[in-house]
DNA sequence: AGTTGCCCTAGAGTAGAGTCTAGGGTTTAT
DNA sequence: ATAAACCCTAGACTCTACTCTAGGGCAACT
């Protein structure tokens, strides 16, 4: 009826360690022990730690889910609190998409570059005009 | 028609403290010194390094590259090396934003629970389900 | 000649997120 | 009743990427 820490890290993909390093940073406080003072996770604490997870790869800080869990230990009057931090982070996210999405298409660019037929041609013109850059400034050429 | 490390920390949105360190970490050796030993950025520099941050803001650690810079000091025949580790830093950006996309489904699918006009009895229907398991497992009640 | 505002290096310090070790208890199978 | 395979904590260590300090040089103005 509960997982012991073990089958939570094959089940995540964290390790034993991770998940131990986040109870002790207060992400888990909702998960009880046994009597013998192991771990003991419900379903309902692993969705919670799916949630965790979530934030963590949308790239929110280990600071910040501990006051999502806060919020959640708190109980339903915290739910205005929930929703801002939400919100907040939920904008974050998309800035975080728009700046990948920017600057993959750079990279595509510069594999097209690479991809060229006179790939080469391309790249000594480039080389040719840092280097003249660097005459032209009387600065040493570090190419080559 | 060159440019001193304060105005490409302007320029480029990082600070003086990280251009020096990317040079110490040897990603900026294209970038020449003057007769003082100071540090001479030219446009085509400037365009290299633009190049370093969309790497580095996709996610590409510094080792990486200083690979990647390693082989365009090293000139056109080092075309293929370019291309493959571009191209599998590709793949990394995409498998970041497929991540970055599931997840911040998630997110939307739990903002729309809180924003929900029943947000604190759905709420409160999941804390008694949490409470409930804690009890059917003989364990302490975390919540309150 | 002195002050201001840049620039430099070396190296120490910080922050975040783990990762691992030592020392020790528990449960299960042999 | 002992080994194997778990579990626990405290705390040290690692890695990455900065960030800052100390100590000193150069260039321009006053």
């Amino acid at each position: 009826m509960t997982y012991a820490i073990k089958e939570v890290a094959e089940k995540t993909g964290l390790s034993i360690y991770t998940l131990r390093f986040y109870d002790k940073q207060g992400l888990l406080p909702f998960v009880s022990r046994d009597s013998s003072g192991y771990r003991a996770f419900t379903e309902g604490d692993l969705h919670l730690l799916k949630t965790i997870c979530c934030l963590k790869n949308t790239g929110m800080k280990i600071a910040d889910i501990r006051q999502y869990i806060g919020y959640v230990m708190a109980g339903p009057t915290s739910i205005p609190q929930r929703q801002a931090l939400l919100h907040a982070h939920r904008q974050a996210i998309a800035r975080q998409q728009a700046l990948i999405q920017t600057n993959l298409k750079e990279v595509d660019r510069k594999l097209a570059l690479y991809d060229a037929p006179n790939a080469a041609d391309l790249v000594d013109q480039e080389l040719a005009f840092a280097k003249a850059e660097k005459i032209a400034n009387h600065l040493p050429n570090p190419f080559n």
